[in-house]
DNA sequence: ATGGTGGGTAGCCCA
């Protein structure tokens, strides 16, 4: 069995309490997370290996973004995509060593896209779309079970947000991103293990704005977090749980982490 | 219709 943890943590310094409490909470083999915001330099890595989380693939970047793969098994790094070719670290790739050897994992960090669902007028916008078109060519090209996290910056179903009709217009929900995100779904056949699990139209939400004086108020949640696996991949997976309870932690992310369970 | 909050870093960007 092998666990597989994904998380937003929107800078691991300030959050690495937090970060112990799930990997002591829950013990996952690998945590994926996104938004680190910081650079390997000053990445806390004493903290992980007092935990036992010795193997790391960090592709940091200064004050913004950056993702980190820590593992308790072995790992080795394997890639670091820039799909924007603008030098912003959004991507890192390793192989499984040890247990679930021949599993590579990618973790990802989809730009936000901006406020305003609309190229010309925000550039932003259009580098996501284009960020995910490379990321799709390179989809075609996979010929290794894989499983791909992180915060994909879109909630494709209905019933990944709090409000369809409301977010239509809404960056992270709008057609033309689920359309966008469908292409690379179906560039490798990706099975979204989140909703093999936890099916349609069930609510399903990784994500609650800071910006409400309570986050459970009315329950505004959108699912921009995900775990997505190749086929073959797919059809081991056994577990998979959304662990809301930590947007209630102390100075909490406004992303809450994912977990998938693998027998291999 | 609008502005709301948070993190990082150094006078704003990004989410």
């Amino acid at each position: 069995m092998i666990k597989i943890a994904s998380w937003n943590i929107n800078s691991v310094r300030l959050r690495i309490g937090l970060v112990e409490r799930l990997l002591m909470e829950e013990a996952p083999d690998i945590l994926c997370l996104q938004e680190i915001k910081t650079v390997a330099e000053t990445f806390p890595f004493e903290a992980f290996n007092a935990l036992g989380y010795t193997h790391h693939a960090v592709h940091g970047q200064k004050g913004y973004h950056g993702v980190a793969t820590i593992s308790r098994i072995p790992i080795r790094e394997i890639s670091r995509h820039d799909w924007q070719d603008n030098g912003e670290a959004r991507h890192v790739g390793v192989e499984v060593l040890g247990p679930g050897q021949g599993m590579v994992l990618e973790n990802v960090y989809v730009p936000a896209g901006g406020d305003i669902p609309d190229r010309e007028e925000n550039p932003k916008f259009g580098q996501k779309l284009d960020f995910l078109a490379r990321m799709t060519r390179w989809a075609e090209t996979i010929d290794r079970p894989t499983l791909i996290v992180g915060d994909f910056n879109i909630a494709p179903l209905e019933s990944d947000v709090w409000n369809h009709k409301q977010l239509l217009k809404v960056v992270s929900h709008t057609p033309i991103e689920v359309e966008t995100l469908q292409r690379f779904k179906d560039a490798h056949g990706w099975v979204d293990i989140g909703r093999e699990l936890i099916r349609a139209p069930e609510r399903y939400y990784s994500w609650w704005s800071y910006r409400a004086k309570d986050w459970k108020d009315g329950d505004r949640g959108r699912r921009l977090d995900h775990m997505w696996a190749s086929p073959e991949l797919a059809n081991q997976a056994t577990g998979h749980k959304v662990l809301e309870q930590a947007r209630d932690w102390e100075q909490p992310s406004d992303h809450v982490p994912l977990i998938t369970e693998f027998a291999l």
